[in-house]
DNA sequence: TTTATAATTCTGTATTTCTGGAAATACCGT
DNA sequence: ACGGTATTTCCAGAAATACAGAATTATAAA
């Protein structure tokens, strides 16, 4: 992952609304959850949902499976997981944040 | 650390620039990087990367100590650290991301 | 084809962000 | 106090974002 899409991924997640938009679908596991659940749980209008969605979904944090009428929300782990090795491998250093990791280009 | 500082702080790291600014001072090791010499390495306008850092300072990522006339800034790994386990913890689920790592509030 | 549900796109407004030049401030040496 | 270097604040314009009501598309059932 280079600099530019972490950064994008950052700020996808770097809005409240966003981050429990997020939250909300990684403690749906597996089977995700359909737009129209989420909006309840999340309680913001339908289009407001919808644009936070297409960022969501944009930077591909987020997936979407249509059935029948209804969106299914997804989580995509793996994303997420190439995100945060950037913050540890990138952000962090000489074990400062996490002993054993250093920085690509060290001094 | 709770949704809404996670938010403001992802916020503040996702912008290229910014995060470009943060991964230059985690390079720059315990010593730190003064403003000039950072802006020397990042190429964009004094007032431009002072917005930057206030934003960064702003939030607790960055700390900044004068030495003179000239002001030092360094990177906070404790916040950082306080943040990648905050994404772990609450953004991953279910061991999909890093074993053995479960979600607070699962269903 | 009509009807209904689910979700998105359109539209508009208010607010915020990003950028950098110019001016102001902070600090130090003389 | 003066001069010089370092950094911030002030200001403004362009662009992006957030929000939500209204209209539209997508899909399926009757």
């Amino acid at each position: 992952m280079n600099l530019d899409d972490a950064a994008a991924r950052l700020e996808a997640l770097g809005n409240p609304t966003r981050l429990k938009i997020y939250r909300t679908l990684v403690r749906a596991g597996a089977e995700g959850l359909s737009v129209g659940r989420l909006q309840a749980k999340i309680g913001i209008a339908a289009s407001t949902l919808s644009h936070h969605l297409k960022a969501l979904v944009g930077v591909g944090l987020v997936s979407q499976t249509r059935e029948g009428t209804t969106l299914v929300c997804h989580t995509n782990y793996d994303l997420m997981r190439g995100l945060i090795d950037y913050m540890l491998e990138e952000c962090c250093s000489e074990g400062t944040c996490v002993p054993g990791v250093l920085p690509k280009e060290a001094a």
